[in-house]
DNA sequence: GAGTGGTCTAGACCACTAC
DNA sequence: TAGTGGTCTAGACCACTCA
């Protein structure tokens, strides 16, 4: 790590989680730290904004900043959580179908999902994730082609996160996330073991890349037994 | 407003919000706004970090802060949305009925939750929501007597968060979420309109205070059908 | 009153983008 | 090469908590 922040950060989330700083008791203060590191003060502060943010500590002004409990919670994968990501808590190794793969001329959804004009070809991918021997999730996956050229059945079995940033070299910043519940489709009832459940949770995301731009939607339905979300909401004053 | 960065982040939103600058396009160098807010640049950047943070803009290094497309998303109140915010949106005055309203011992799940001893006690209070007519939303929550002394069925009717940070001036920091979809129990049958609904999906709660003590656990029962959560995420890298 | 975190400044150097 | 955002510094003053 090359920046001085990111390795305080680092530093002091390691011993936040092994347990060697306790929960409920205090960080030393800032003015600490800044001697500590052999920093100034608002490195010391950017280090400390981090962890507040993800979790980790609560500041508290005049006293100091609190460690929170973090054994409490099972702790979410802060941000976009993978397929790969969920499956690796799992015991068993998971499998992926891929059920469809194709570019196509987007439909009048997705074209407005993505911004794109009806000339500009998308990727659709489907994709169904077995765990357990059980189909439980159905991925949709639409790749605006302009980013992605190419696309193959091997790459979709595996990851197609990893294909993006580390062989194109695409970064994924961030995605707008919003969670519905519905009935499924013929679609669902088709490719996922159902089980006699009457509903589908969808997790709808919209992700963008480094530059700002949007460049993926994807739908991902799970069958409600299965499904689990985790958030950490800081208010807004 | 007595924060410069606060004041320069509402400006700045407010113009965005109202189209006066236009998606996809770049805001004023950080340079700029330093001359144009005359202050300082770490000042314009906390400001630009927040906008960043709250998904206004997108800032890419050595280009400039691209505006994001707001108006493509039903953009969430980031942070905890409580039943009254959510009402705001209906076209009908939704009711709430209190259900239950009582001063207990915790049992061991509460007691659990909220990291209390025994002898501690808790308000249970148990709330249906009403909308259009139909029972929809069932709330439990759970709240440390230590934290809030008294509880009224009148207050419970209109908004428990407004008793706490208007009348007690308890303030609230953070909650940490976990969305989860079950089978109804007895409970949810008897108080919802569950209408042939064969699930329910869960909000659980854990809410801190400004001081990071732990003090509420809720839960938020929906009926499917009438559930949605916009979340926003931004990658850690 | 001593110690804490919150805000703000004015400047420096670096990494990246665009031309 | 000029302009952008990213990091870092050393200092200042303020608001708050706690003994």
């Amino acid at each position: 790590m090359k920046n001085k922040f990111l390795a305080i950060y680092g530093d002091i989330e390691a011993k936040i989680k092994s347990g060697d700083i306790k929960p409920d008791t205090l960080l030393p203060s800032e003015h600490e730290l800044t001697d500590l590191y052999h920093t100034s003060r608002e490195t010391i502060r950017k280090a400390l904004h981090l962890l507040s943010q993800n979790g980790y500590i609560q500041k508290v002004r005049g006293k100091g900043s609190v460690v929170i409990d973090i054994n409490k919670f099972d702790f979410p994968v802060s941000g976009l959580v993978s397929f790969k990501e969920l499956a690796q808590k799992m015991d068993e190794p998971p499998k992926t179908i891929v059920s469809k793969l194709q570019l196509r001329k987007p439909d009048q959804f997705v074209r407005q999902q993505l911004n794109l004009s009806s000339k500009e070809h998308v990727w659709e991918v489907i994709r169904v994730r077995e765990i357990n021997g059980q189909k439980i999730i159905l991925d949709k996956d639409y790749l605006a082609q302009q980013f992605v050229p190419h696309l193959t059945e091997v790459i979709c079995a595996d990851s197609i996160y990893n294909y993006l940033e580390n062989e194109l070299g695409l970064t994924i910043s961030f995605a707008k996330k919003e969670i519905v519940v519905e009935e499924p489709t013929e679609e669902d009832e088709l490719l996922l073991d159902l089980d006699g459940f009457h509903n589908v949770v969808i997790i709808k995301n919209y992700v963008y890349l480094d530059d700002a731009s949007l460049f993926q939607y994807t739908e991902s339905r799970h069958r409600p037994d299965k499904f689990r979300f985790v958030d950490f909401a800081r208010r807004i004053h």
